[in-house]
DNA sequence: TAAGTATATGTGTATTGACACATATAGGCA
DNA sequence: TGCCTATATGTGTCAATACACATATACTTA
């Protein structure tokens, strides 16, 4: 659960600098985690402290000197060490599904307006995955390194599939007639 | 995605003291979302303060007082004004899915071993709503109060099917002799 | 020229959440 | 008698998260 071990997660690909880790986790790993650039900056320096990477600045003019992270052996040790404890299954938390059980209280043509948007949302989510696995894992069996992201995206097609079901039958449930 | 709305929530379904929202919390809405009793209690004195909820004490020989907290009419207001502001769409945050996108330097039999104890878990999830959805609502079509909680039902069953459906596939390729 | 965007690093602070600890009583069980 | 569980309410504290603010420069666009 811990945002460090996410960030050990992502400087397995490449050493990677506190900027770089920000915009990583908004485009792979960042459709199921998010982080704002001074969580990493802060987590960064604790994993410093605790031996499981080593930074180096790269010198450059005009713009401030890059600061890269790289795992050491120690942090890979200890990235093994988290892969081996158990996890719970996550929770869902989402509010649609808590004003869902207040249905008789809140605003209903907002309720439905808000899944409208939802399944387009989800939809829209859906071709993006799509799109990703074509480009990136269209040609035969995808290597090692890339199966777990390729199986990834799968679970993140599953849950955007399931939603768009949901949706509809709900929109269904909610507006019968169709106005 | 604020505790203070899943607890007005709570209280459209009836009056309720601290402890029964924890248990609450534990049976129903839970599946979602989980507090802690010492959050909920801090919550509680908060929406007095705000005026959305009143407090009743209920006088017990031996056990300590029961705290009851009704919603004020503020309080409804307040819960649909919140029903007007559009959701986001959660984000997964899901352990085994920052685990995968490391898949060449994790253990990868603990992972398997994971995979299948979710697999178990899922299902077991999912029976259990479709055993709460045929106690609870297989008489014809649900009152009007209970369709959305029937709807959050539906949701998590997608959900867990979704699950399923992955840890099967996920199984398959990780393990394709099947031992 | 002014404004916005991208690069790159941080601090400061408020809110939220998790978890241990504290208190008080009744009832069941070994 | 001692221990566990259930009822019922809290405090104290630390970690996690979110978000505003701060700094410095280069490039692009209106």
């Amino acid at each position: 659960m811990a945002l460090s071990d996410a960030i050990l997660v992502c400087l397995t690909e490449r050493p990677m600098s506190g900027y770089d880790l920000a915009k990583y986790f908004d485009t792979s790993i960042g459709f199921f985690w998010h982080a704002t650039h001074p969580q990493i900056y802060r987590e960064l320096k604790k994993l410093g402290q605790r031996g499981y990477v080593v930074s180096d600045e790269e010198i450059q003019s005009g713009k401030p000197n890059r600061i890269v992270y790289c795992l050491t052996d120690a942090g890979r040790q200890a990235l093994l060490e988290w892969s081996r404890k158990p996890v719970a299954p996550a929770l869902i938390k989402d509010d649609l599904l808590v004003r869902l059980q207040a249905i008789e209280h809140i605003d209903k043509r907002a309720l439905v307006k808000q899944i409208t948007a939802r399944l387009a949302a989800h939809r829209e989510q859906l071709a993006q995955y799509h799109h990703i696995r074509d480009v990136r894992f269209s040609h035969g069996e995808p290597e090692p390194g890339d199966l777990g992201k390729l199986m990834g995206l799968e679970l993140g097609m599953e849950y955007e599939n399931g939603w768009i079901n949901w949706c509809k039958n709900a929109l269904a449930r909610l507006e019968p007639d169709g106005d």
